[in-house]
DNA sequence: TGACCATATAAGTGTATGATGATATGGTGT
DNA sequence: ACACCATATCATCATACACTTATATGGTCA
C-alpha cells in the first residue's frame, strides 16, 4: 500500500503544504494538474480580484512548482514536471476531488476561448 | 504509480494542509507516524513553550487527526486512523524525512524515560 | 505612436496565526 | 488537605497573510 517517494527537505516540503493550505491556491493547482491555465481564466473561475490570483501565482512559482509559458499578450501556467516537489504535490492532490466542472462552467460562458 | 484514494472535501484538505504548513506541526505528526508522545515530550523536542506546543496539539486534535490517552498525569497523543484524513497525512508524512534522532536525543538527555 | 488588453507590482488594510507569560485545571502522593 | 507535576487555557502581542485599489509593465494591432 505505501510506496517508495523521494523524500523532501523538512523546509520545503512545510512551504508546499503552507502554499497548498490556502483554498484558492489549492484548487488552482488541482486545475493546472489537468490543465494549462492562464491568469484571466482564473480570474473567471474565483471570486478574487486579478491582482490576487497574480500574487497566488507568483508564489506556487517562487516555490518552483510552476512554469509560465508566455503566448501572445496571455500568460499560461502548468505544473513543473521537473520541481523537486512536483511528486509530492501530485501525491496530494491525488485526494482533491476533480474540478473539470469550473473549467466547463468557464465555457459555457465564452470566457475559456478568450486565452485560445 | 498513481493509486486509487478515497477523496477528501477541499475545505477539509486544505484544513490539513495549513496545519502541516507549520513546522513544528509537521514534525510533531511525522514523529506521532512512529511514536506514541506526550507532551511533555515535544516540549523536550521543539524549541516553544509547553504552552506552544499544547495549542498546537488541540488544533491537530480539533481537525480529528490525533487521539489522546491520558495515563496518569500524562497525556498521550497517537495519530487516528479512523480519521477522514488519516491516509492523506500518512501519504504525505512519507515525504518527510524520519525524525527518529530527535526520539534517540531525548533518551540521551534522559528525558524520555520521564513519560513512562 | 498610441489605444487597448493581460499581467505584474506597489501600497495599504483587516484578520489570522504563532508565540509568550501568567494562571487555571486536574491527577499523584504525602 | 496540601504540595507538586503535567497539561490546558487566557490575555496579549508582533508578524504573516490574503485581499483590495491604483498603477506600472509589456505585448498586440490599428
Amino acid at each position: 500500500m505505501t510506496m517508495k517517494v523521494e523524500e523532501v527537505e523538512v523546509e520545503k516540503a512545510s512551504a508546499l503544504m503552507k502554499l497548498m493550505g490556502d483554498r484558492t491556491r489549492l484548487l488552482m493547482l488541482k486545475l493546472l494538474e489537468s490543465n494549462e491555465c492562464c491568469v484571466c481564466e482564473f480570474v473567471g473561475i474565483f471570486k478574487v480580484s486579478q491582482s490576487a490570483i497574480s500574487q497566488h501565482l507568483r508564489k506556487l512559482k517562487d516555490l518552483g512548482l510552476l512554469k509560465e509559458n508566455r503566448r501572445g499578450q496571455w500568460v499560461f501556467y502548468t505544473l513543473d514536471a521537473d520541481s523537486e516537489l512536483f511528486e509530492m504535490a501530485v501525491q496530494l492532490l491525488m485526494f482533491i476531488p476533480d474540478q473539470g466542472e469550473k473549467i466547463a462552467e468557464l465555457e459555457k460562458r465564452g470566457l475559456r476561448i478568450s486565452c485560445d
